[in-house]
DNA sequence: TAGGCCATCTGGTCCT
DNA sequence: AGGACCAGATGGCCTA
């Protein structure tokens, strides 16, 4: 088994980084942005490999007959009917597909890396797909707490400004902020402070480090510790109040959200 | 060189 | 029945 996988592996590695275009289907739908493409000689598989998934097959199916699963028995009664050369198809059809689901997740992956706030470009490593959902998930908590943030400040400043307008019903208006600046004022600092608490866990590591899975572990009770404890989000800028900042936090979502909804919305 | 991460193949299981 | 999903196995690549 071993001696199979090594000799697969060889070639595997060799057709790197070539078009695949075995399969219609999987050329046609998969753009194959985090993987390597892959050309596949269906030469290679008419050889040992598939002599011996042959053999394994039918070993497995008079192996099979003492279970009690049926429907398995029956399926693979119905591939060891298959002529090698149906074998072979199914084989690679079956290879295709799973390839082509694992692509797809790829790029799913990508897109959730497109709107973390983690500092992207050439000369920093791509987040690992580990760290990514923890990431992720640290994010989406954080962001969850921030809003409940802001609606209280909100819910604050309009509570105190309601007291004040009534108290100074006499006093000219120009004394007062318009309404619809005021959360924003108010919360523009808090924001800040949120976002600075966890601004800077890169600091030490080299750029194109990213964070292990560890680092970006999350407390059991995340929500109520999300502030005082760090993110560990991987801006590499500092924050401070007032001053503008071109980290990811500080700035829109990209366009490149409008992509990710796309996708999800795919099938 | 060990360990982490990854892509791929594979067989089993579940779903439509 | 066929396809999707999943987990295990395997080897390659890269970094500390």
């Amino acid at each position: 088994m071993r001696t199979e996988y090594s000799e697969k592996q060889k070639w595997i590695s060799s057709a790197k980084n070539l078009h695949f275009e075995m399969d219609s289907d999987a050329s046609s739908t998969c753009s194959r942005s985090s993987s390597p493409d892959l050309a596949v000689d269906s030469s290679f598989f008419s050889n040992k490999m598939f002599q011996s998934y042959g053999e394994t097959l039918q070993s497995k199916s008079e192996k099979s007959t003492s279970r009690s699963q049926s429907g398995i028995i029956e399926k693979n009664r119905a591939r060891t009917d298959l002529s090698k050369d149906d074998l072979q198809d199914l084989r690679l059809k079956v290879n295709s597909r799973e390839r082509k689901r694992m692509h797809d997740l790829n790029q799913a992956m990508d897109g959730l890396r497109e709107v973390m706030p983690y500092a992207q470009g050439p000369s920093v490593r791509k987040l690992s797909k580990i760290s990514t959902l923890l990431l992720a998930r640290n994010y989406i908590l954080m962001l969850s707490s921030s809003l409940e943030e802001m609606k209280k400040l909100v819910g604050d400043v309009y509570g105190a400004n309601a007291q004040n307008h009534s108290a100074r019903r006499a006093l000219p208006p120009t004394s007062v902020a318009p309404a619809s600046q005021l959360p924003l004022l108010s919360i523009a600092p808090t924001l800040h402070t949120l976002v600075a608490t966890s601004a800077t866990p890169n600091v030490g590591q080299a750029p194109h480090s990213p964070p292990s899975a560890g680092f970006l572990g999350f407390p059991a009770h995340p929500l109520p510790t999300l502030l005082k404890d760090p993110l560990h989000l991987s801006s590499s800028y500092r924050h401070f109040p007032g001053m503008p900042c071109p980290c990811s936090l500080c700035q829109p979502l990209p366009a490149s959200t409008a992509s990710l909804h796309s996708l999800s919305m795919g099938k």
